[in-house]
DNA sequence: GTCTATATGCAGATAGAC
DNA sequence: GTCTATCTGCATATAGAC
């Protein structure tokens, strides 16, 4: 998306990138220096500056790299999905996937929107809201056809979307948890969360489902 | 906590702290300078220097404030009530209280860890996990006795305070949302995501508890 | 594509007069 | 308690040789 037309080496440009992604994540973008990200990089400062034009720009593709996933797998979900339950299920389980395969991107993509200059940063909530919009549509879907129950469908929906994103502050892919059953758990507590239930009012577990693969909405590969 | 003995203007004391947490909170600590600071508060840097010892503290002073009132409300609310659903949803608007009263003192206290050095990061660190810690016995003294119903009793503490805590992005209070239905809504949310409910299998609702007013655990006064 | 050298400005913090 | 003036070092970014 941002690479030149002739001869580049991609894989250095890959490096930066990483590089960059690891220190703003344990730093923060303002807590990093173009020499932390050089040197982690294994470059001087002025070859970094050969593989980028600056620093908000290293930021911006970070975030987009995240976000317009996460935007334009939620659109297709809550277009191809109309039972409520499973298309909450499935946009819980594509955001806890995404998030737990990528703790560094999406932490970073979370937390430092406010250091990128007004207008960038404006850009970047706005990719955001159309996200959070589709859990909007999704709660209140459930709640006007009697599956969900909440007192405050939009905190509802912003309360989900947060629960889901805390997912990077804590997850390791070497851990306990596999991604599939970190994905399971979430979205049977996002199920609790609405009170979803059958029309005899029986509550709907996510066993009770079937699903996508959480892998079904990625953009191409599984992003290692 | 942090005055001294003799005769220190007090209130340009509160003026640099008032100042400097929202700073922190817009720009960041490592976007916000000391010049940004001074001038928020009125002062020159030099000036600001005889009420602060340095940029640090400034910091920890904040991150005191907001974590140190939630600990040791969690520890009196997890001894004093039995009935796991009153005590997760006392703590979930104990907690939801302090967030939406002080936005900007625990926005900065939940995001700026990383700004610390190693050993003051530590050291929050280890009262945020003390905090924690409470949450988790609510969570597992509900899963023994049968009341909550939940995959991952650990996973789901962990949900429900990253849920509580989104409360200070967004939060303004001025809006049409008064604290006590926020609080209200929240306590509700928790208890449907662990699954309450009674011995028959009839869900908990918010409604159904007599809790203690959300204030009647914070340290002195509601903090305006 | 990669380097050495450097421009320019702001960061946190202090000296010392009043 | 408050100021002016200033120290020291690191920040982002660039110039220009090889």
């Amino acid at each position: 998306m941002v690479r030149a037309g002739h001869g580049e080496d991609r894989s250095t440009r890959e490096r930066v990138t990483r590089a960059a992604v690891g220190l703003f994540a344990e730093r923060g973008f303002n807590g990093t220096g173009i020499r932390d990200i050089a040197s982690a990089a294994g470059l001087t400062t002025s070859t970094l500056y050969h593989y980028m034009t600056n620093k908000d720009d290293l930021l911006v593709e970070v975030m987009l790299g995240t976000i317009t996933p996460l935007r334009d797998a939620a659109l297709k979900i809550i277009s191809e999905i109309d039972d409520p339950s499973v298309c909450l299920a499935t946009l819980v389980e594509h955001h806890v996937w995404l998030h737990a395969s990528d703790t560094l991107g999406t932490l970073v993509s979370d937390t430092e929107l406010r250091a990128l200059p007004a207008e960038r940063r404006a850009q970047m909530v706005r990719l955001r809201d159309e996200y959070e919009r589709s859990w909007h549509v999704v709660i209140h879907r459930g709640v006007e056809t009697g599956v969900f129950d909440t007192l405050n469908p939009d905190l509802t929906a912003r309360s989900l979307v947060q629960m889901a994103t805390g997912v990077s502050h804590w997850f390791s892919a070497g851990g306990e948890l596999s991604l599939t059953r970190l994905c399971h758990a979430y979205s049977d507590l996002a199920l609790g969360l609405v009170r979803a239930s059958r029309p005899g009012g029986v509550p709907i577990r996510r066993d009770d489902l079937t699903l996508p693969a959480p892998t079904h909405y990625l953009p191409d590969r599984p992003a290692t």
